[in-house]
Order: C-alpha cells, then sequence, then structure tokens
DNA sequence: CGTTTGTTTTGGATCATTCAAAATAGCGAT
DNA sequence: ATCGCTATTTTGAATGATCCAAAACAAACG
C-alpha cells in the first residue's frame, strides 16, 4: 500500500513529526472529508483504539497550522475538516441531514473576493456556502 | 419617542406578544445590529435589570421563527443577530476584532444562487462571508 | 377582572472545544 | 543502537455558548 506511505510524507512535508495518530487522521479525512473532529475520532479509534479525542483535536490544529488541512463551520454544525486546500472552492450543505460536497469557485475567476462595498476593510478572502437539501433527504420526508 | 411604539409594533405585528424584555431586545438589536446574544443581554440588563440571559436567548429564537430577526455565524464567533431581514445581503468579517458590515449581494441578482455543480441537491440559499481586516485594526496593529 | 395561553425565570444540562501538566515518543546527533 | 532534546500524546478538568424543562408570572381577550 502506498497510502501509508503517503501520509507519512505529507505530515512530514509540513513539517510535523510522522506520528501513528496523525497517519490516522490523515488517513481518516482522505476517506471522509468533511469530517468532524469527532467523526474522525471514531474513524482512528477503530484502528488506534488507544488514540484520544484530544489527540485527533491537536493533530487537526497541527494540520490547519502547517497548510495541510482547512477547517469549516457551517452555521449550527461542528467543524469540519478537509484536506483540500491548494484551491479556493466553497461548500454546499444539506439542511437536513448536513451532508457537504465541495463546490468549485462559482462565477469563474474570483468575483467572490469583490465586495460592492469593502468599508474600508482589507478583503483577504470569501467563503461561500451553498444551502440545500440533498438528494436523499429529498427521496427521504422525514 | 417614536422607536418604543415602533419596536411594539415590530413585534405585534410579527405575531408575538409585546413584553418589555422583548421591546428591549428589538431596540438593542436597532442600536447595534450584528450584536451576539450576550452583547444584548449587556444592552438590555442596562435598561431593564431584571432580564435574563435566557430571555434574551428566547426572544431571538422567537424573533428568528417569526422572520423578524435573521442569525448570521461567522466562523469561530458567537452567533449575531441583526433586524435587517427583508433583503439577501452578506457580511463582511473584520478576522481581528469581528466587526460585521452589511455588504449588498455581490454579483447583481442571483448568481449567488447558481453553485456550478449542485451534486443534485435543491439549493435554497448562498451564505457569503468575506473576511478581512477593518479600518481600525489595520490603523493599531496587534 | 378572570382565564387562557404565551412568556419569563431559575437552575441545570449539553455539546464542542480548549487548557495545562505529566508521561511518552520522534528523530537527529552521538 | 542509544541518547537527549523537544514535540506530541494523554489525562483530567475547564470553558463558553447554547439549549432544556418546570414553575412562576403576565399579556391580551372576553
Amino acid at each position: 500500500m502506498s497510502s501509508a506511505l503517503a501520509s507519512a510524507d505529507l505530515i512530514r512535508h509540513a513539517g510535523l513529526r510522522v506520528t501513528d495518530s496523525r497517519r490516522a487522521v490523515v488517513d481518516a479525512l482522505g476517506e471522509h472529508p468533511h469530517a468532524s473532529a469527532d467523526e474522525l475520532f471514531r474513524q482512528v479509534s477503530a484502528r488506534l483504539p488507544q488514540t484520544s479525542l484530544q489527540s485527533v483535536y491537536n493533530a487537526l490544529a497541527d494540520f490547519v497550522g502547517a497548510g495541510l488541512a482547512r477547517q469549516i463551520e457551517p452555521a449550527g454544525r461542528p467543524r469540519l475538516y478537509e484536506l483540500r486546500v491548494s484551491d479556493n472552492h466553497h461548500h454546499l450543505v444539506c439542511s437536513q441531514c448536513g451532508k457537504v460536497e465541495d463546490v468549485d469557485c462559482v462565477v469563474g475567476a474570483a468575483p467572490c473576493l469583490a465586495p460592492s462595498e469593502s468599508h474600508g476593510f482589507a478583503v483577504e478572502a470569501a467563503e461561500v456556502t451553498f444551502w440545500g437539501v440533498c438528494p436523499d433527504c429529498a427521496a427521504s420526508p422525514l
């Protein structure tokens, strides 16, 4: 398997020490993009039972700090993490089940980065969240 | 003063009973758009000391339910409330001090509502948050 | 003015996240 | 291979924002 090596390299190249729990978190994130700390903890626990939730939080914070992961925070939901960091994409969230899909930047280049009035702010980023109902939830009315 | 009357009307027309604390919350929201429950509680307490934080939460939840107020939730910050509900505008948040400004819908009508791929979702809304540094924070480096 | 029903209060619970100190383990140098 | 330095993990507890539920209270209608 090359994925074990790959995750180690990702971590090392980010300037972090390679540990079992960090590898497990990276792997879990690869299999479950848009997962919460808690979901990742459950995934990691399956293979590395001694890992603590706190370690998952630590790893995620380190990854975000090192630019290896990004976090998103849909309103009213726990923070989610993803490995896709190199591009500026947005998210589509199911308002019923919380499922998240990636959405490429909407209108071409960077109109996302141009509010009509900037109130003197030095605008650094624009975050777009689309809310809707996913196919599964549309099919099974509550 | 007409504002006391105005807030009562707003509340009544939303189908809610008019109470001192609700009026106080509406008034505080008028003076402090984009305020958190806690900030509003402090404002309200100044004039109505017996009011509880829970009542402010209750009032805000009722307002949101009745379409009188809207809530926004900038990542990593407590929920904020605003009375401006009739239009679909967005927000510009200072990443340092948290100050929030309104921004009218960016690209004209509703391109905000058109993600490039919708993954089969029935898209209902788009939420845009611009992050930047406000003039005050730019002037006074930490 | 009394009744009904919605609202407020009080006190506590919950969830996600963070803090801090002690124990442990990478990994570069020996 | 081992040492030692320092980063990381663990453990246990704390925090902040929000919500829940039952009892006391009050607005609005007749």
